[in-house]
Parts: C-alpha cells; structure tokens; sequence
DNA sequence: TCTGCTAACATGTATATACATTATCGAAAG
DNA sequence: CTTTCGATAATGTATATACATGTTAGCAGA
C-alpha cells in the first residue's frame, strides 16, 4: 500500500505495475487486477486507473481485451530507438569545429545509373549534390544526395555552396517520414581519396529515403570512415 | 490499442491536427489553440482536447509548454525505430535453412581483454560463447557472448551446443532494456575465415548490451558480412 | 443438442468540475 | 533601475459520473 515513490499518483501506478511486468512477476500472459480493483487498490477513480493502463498498452507491455481484462504482453520483438543525428551537431558534439564543402552539384534528367531510389520515376527532375562534412581538418562524412526535384522544385536553384542541404531540406519540407538503411561496404578508389583514408577501409552507410505528405523528397547516402563512427540505439521497454 | 475508430471525437481531433502539423500548414514553432479554445472549437470538454494535446506530445510532433502554450515541435532529430531481428527469424524470411554452430563456450574469471563491457565489474564471472548462425551452407553471422554469471547464473551449466545462447537468454530473463553500437569494421583474418569471406571484407558489427532490472545481463557482438546484411529503420511521426 | 437472444461485465469515450503546478508579466518595493 | 512578489494564464492531475461498445456466458426455445 505504501509505495515509497513520490510524485503523482498517475506515475506511482504506472512505476508500480512496471516494476511487476519487467521483473517477470507478472509473466508473459499474466492477467492484471480489472480496472476497479486497480482503483480501489490505489485509492483512485477508474479514470485513473484506465489511464495508466492505457499507458502501458500504448507502450506495448501490456494487451487490453474486453470483457476479460488486461494481461502483460508477450515480449515482442525489440523495436530500439534509432537517434539519427544531425551530422553538424554530431561533429560539435565530439568538440570539433564543423566544415561543410559542395563537392558536385547537378540537375538530373533522370535517375541516375549508380544510385538506385526505387520511388522515383525513371525519368523524374532531380537534383545531384555531392558534398563533404569535415570535423576540424579531416573528412567526416560524405554525403551523396538525390532530391525530387517534382516535389521540391525549389531544390533545384539552390546552389548548396554554403549550406548543407539537409539543414536547407528541413526548413522547406514540414514533417516527414523516413526510412533508413544501414550497411558496410569497403571504401572504392575515389570514396577513400575524399574522406582521406586507405582504400579498402571499412565505412558504415547509411541511406536515408524521405517522404513528405505530397511525395518523395530526397535520398541520401552517408557514408562514415567505419573505424570512427558508431550509431547508437537504445530500447527501454516502457518508455514515454 | 489505439487505433481509434473514425467516428470519436478524439480521433477526429487527433486525426485534424495532425494533418495541419503534418502537411507544414502549421509549420514548426507555430503555436496551436489552447486547450479551452480547442474544446470550444470542436464543441468537447477541456479534458478530451488535453488527451489529444497529451498525445501529440508524447508522439513527438508539439512541445508544450506550460502557461505560454502548445507549439509544433521542430523535426530535427530524428529517432527512428530500429527492429532488431532474431537471427533465426531473420534468415527463414530469406528462405533460407537456419543452422546454428558452437565454436567455444569458455567460464572466465574476469572480463577477457579483447571485448570490453563497462558496466561489468573486473573481476566478475562471465560466460563466454562464440557461435556462428548459417544460412543455407554459408556463414550468416558471427556471434561473440558474454553472459554476466552474477545476474544469470543458471548459463554455467549451459552448454549452448544445440540452442543459440539468444534464445535461451530470452526465456530467462524476462524484459530488458538494450543498447545497440553499431559500427563497420573490416574482417581480421580470422573472422574472414570463419564467415568465409575474404580477408578485410568491410562487416557490419551490431553490439548489444542488455540489462534486466537485476543488473547487466549480456554483451554480444554480432559481424555480419556487410555485402550480405542490411539493418532497417523507419521513423513514422504520430506513432503510439 | 444446437441455435440465438439477453444480461453481465470490462473496457472505451466523454463530460463537468476541482485544485495543483508553473512560467510569465507587470506592479510594487528596495 | 533593479529586484521581488503576486496575479494570471495555461497546462497537469484527479475525481465522480454517464453512457457506449464489444465479448462472453448462460439460459430459453425449437
């Protein structure tokens, strides 16, 4: 009865019945007390109590059935959370001045042969910028970056000289979904020349598609000297 | 679950704001009704539009802030969900045999020099275990274990010749928080050999450090040959 | 026995209300 | 002119209540 948490009644509840699922006391397939004996239990209205299990059933620890209850969910495949940085960010993160450099910067016709964006027609308006993130004097990151040109015309009288075009992105297209793409590949002749390392050095890509609501956006290929770079994702079941 | 039917309110508020955050109509930093002009708005109590504020804010598309107001959240970091396979689930979606090897299965009395593992204490007994997952007749995966003996202590007198050291880890230890580094690395002579690539073939190194509420649990690396693998990860906004 | 209706039960959604919390602004005090 | 302090505005949390919805069990009738 007397939980020693402090804080709001909502958060004792929800603590409570976390510690009881992540523990494994209350197994997998294990049914909850019904929402009223939570309520009577806590001192609290059903409003309450349905709130909190609302909660966990959001955050996938728990199901909700009606008619029979709520029982703690079977441990599902782990979903971790993914942090994809902004890469000036990431380089003032590790206490290194930033340097950004336009390397190529065309208008395409169509796709082009060597990247292949499979939401794009064949012959859709694109433009091409290849560019360089630099953390103090080295090469960072090399960014390859194909943008729909049909979505964001604009894109295409940008000269991308100054600015990254993934901060100039962000501030034209609103909200979108993304989908990412991690792989190792050994650094080619001219990728090792422009981050400055051996050739044949492992490197970490990462391809990123955009999706705004009127369409594709833009697909951009990072790709990280692999010896200095790492992603990292956490998963804490329960969160939010 | 959450998937609201068309017909109540709070969907059909949820569903309203979204598109306005969604399609840029509402671009970042604006700032939304307040909650009473909300409820007046859409003729429902104050109490339904902050549940539909609430879960905006959980899902990452406004920041709310008291006495000042709800503004739509700024899309930068982006954290996208990473879905970290069972390997055998993985390699029978490629329509592919799964097989499972032991190569060495070692007690240590202390942390071994070539795998750190920070939240491990030096001198703490852990179970170290090299597998190799197969796909069809070719090596899919290299798996390097470490178990921590102190929070499971029943995998001493496990011999993981027949069941991945995973699997019998999930059975085990019921719900855990996890941290993934991923980085590229290029294969060393001997786990070119062993995944039966070439020498410094580039491969892609997933590392996780699982933790159960008894303290850390295990620290696994798996190399995956990088031409043949690819990890995946979407971001949705408005999930949950 | 099988079917179909009903009653109950548990959750889902919504309302009105109350008070707590907290950031901000402006006015009073130093 | 600066600091402090309180009023205020907005969100945060909680309550009691009401009715809707979907699911199950059990009972009635053919």
């Amino acid at each position: 009865m007397t939980t020693e948490k402090e804080g709001t009644l909502h958060s004792r509840i929800l603590a409570d019945l976390e510690r009881l699922i992540l523990s494994g006391d209350w197994p997998p397939g294990h049914r909850l007390p019904f929402e009223v004996d939570l309520a009577a239990q806590y001192g609290c209205s059903r409003m309450t109590a349905n709130k909190v299990l609302t909660q966990l059933a959001r955050a996938g620890l728990i199901e909700r059935r009606k008619k029979s209850g709520s029982f703690v969910a079977q441990p599902v495949a782990q979903a971790a959370v993914l942090e994809i940085h902004d890469i000036e960010a990431e380089v003032r993160s590790l206490n290194l001045a930033y340097g950004y450099r336009l390397l190529k910067r065309n208008i395409l016709k169509a796709a082009p042969a060597d990247l292949a964006w499979p939401d794009i027609a064949q012959d859709a308006p694109l433009a091409d910028i290849l560019s360089l993130h630099m953390a103090g004097s080295r090469p960072f990151c090399l960014e390859r970056r194909l943008i729909n040109l049909q979505t964001v015309p604009d894109a295409a009288h940008q000269s991308f000289e100054e600015t990254p075009s993934g901060h100039w992105l962000i501030s034209q297209v609103p909200w979108s979904a993304a989908e990412h793409r991690i792989t190792a590949v050994s650094a080619t002749a001219e990728t090792a020349e422009l981050l400055d390392v051996p050739r044949g050095t492992a490197c970490l890509v990462v391809e990123r598609r955009t999706w705004s609501p009127d369409g594709p956006v833009t697909l951009v290929r990072f790709i990280y000297p692999g010896d200095r770079h790492e992603l990292v994702a956490r998963f804490q079941p329960g969160e939010s």
